[in-house]
DNA sequence: CATCGGACATGATCGGGATCATGTTTCAAC
DNA sequence: GTTGAAACATGATCCCGATCATGTCCGATG
């Protein structure tokens, strides 16, 4: 059981459901902490995946316990950081709770988001819930939407 | 900008979307603690509202935050309850990431959890995010099937 | 430059679930 | 017991998005 902070590329965070299905809990980026949310858990059934090259960082959870416990003002920002997660989980809940392609889109860009480049797209797709293809053809309305108001101007 | 410590009933936090939409981030029951992750948050374009006559204790976010500077016990405590939330809000978006009602009803059940009794089973539909009617058709459908396991014993 | 793989893009088809409609059960209040 | 509201239940319809298929574009590699 340890922490591990991603300094290059992706880890992913999987559970293995008891019935063969694996799902993706958390997807982190370079500079994001995977398992954080492990830290006070005994136990966990949870496992990680890297999804290309990468770099990480490990703290073994014990070590980062009595640290925690010892050092108050880590423990302060520590829980500053989880705070952050725990807004940013709840938004993607919220988010996949949507009906809809454009309502889940909008709201995920209503986070101050911009619309990722070519190549990061089906990334994005998979975080807001629905097959790249729905998310190509949404985009694809919404550049022809703009381009007529482009030419009405 | 208040913690909420919900005593009786129900109340949720709500988000205001620009375009007029609001969506639920939380929802917390007797024994819950509202907006923590607001707690170190300089603004929030949060609400909350009950749903149904409730009771709420109140404690004003700089007196939560003097204390959690304090005491560093307490800063450990109100890191492992993030840290339930984070995971809580985590597998929620795993399940809500999930196709099919089927597929996500397992899922919720996988916890550990067990089928709400009647009346409350709209929650559980809001909470998967599917409809009511929806998630009534698939309990039905395995009702039926755990008949037809009993016939044939 | 040729090749090759992966993402982007778009058409066609199909199914699952949202929605509407209608009826039944349950439970609380009077 | 009666009434009324809300949840449970189930049928019918329809639409959106998953999926399959096909093709183009682009960047990396030899």
């Amino acid at each position: 059981m340890s922490l591990f902070l991603v300094l290059e590329g992706e880890v992913r965070l999987l559970r293995h459901q008891n019935d063969g299905q694996i799902s993706v809990l958390q997807r982190a980026g370079p500079g994001a902490v995977l398992a954080e949310a492990s830290v006070f858990a005994e136990r966990t059934h949870c496992s990680a995946r890297t999804t290309m090259r990468s770099r990480v960082g490990i703290v073994a959870m014990p070590i980062l316990r009595q640290a925690l416990a010892r050092d108050p003002a880590l423990a302060l920002a520590y829980a500053r950081h989880l705070s952050v997660e725990v807004r940013a989980a709840r938004t993607r809940a919220e988010i996949l709770s949507l009906r809809g392609v454009a309502a889940r889109l909008d709201s995920w860009l209503a986070e101050g988001r911009v619309l990722p480049p070519k190549g990061k797209r089906i990334g994005l797709a998979e975080e807001i819930g629905v097959s790249p293809e729905a998310l190509y053809r949404e985009i694809a309305k919404r550049r022809t939407k703009s381009e007529l108001r482009e030419r009405a101007s």
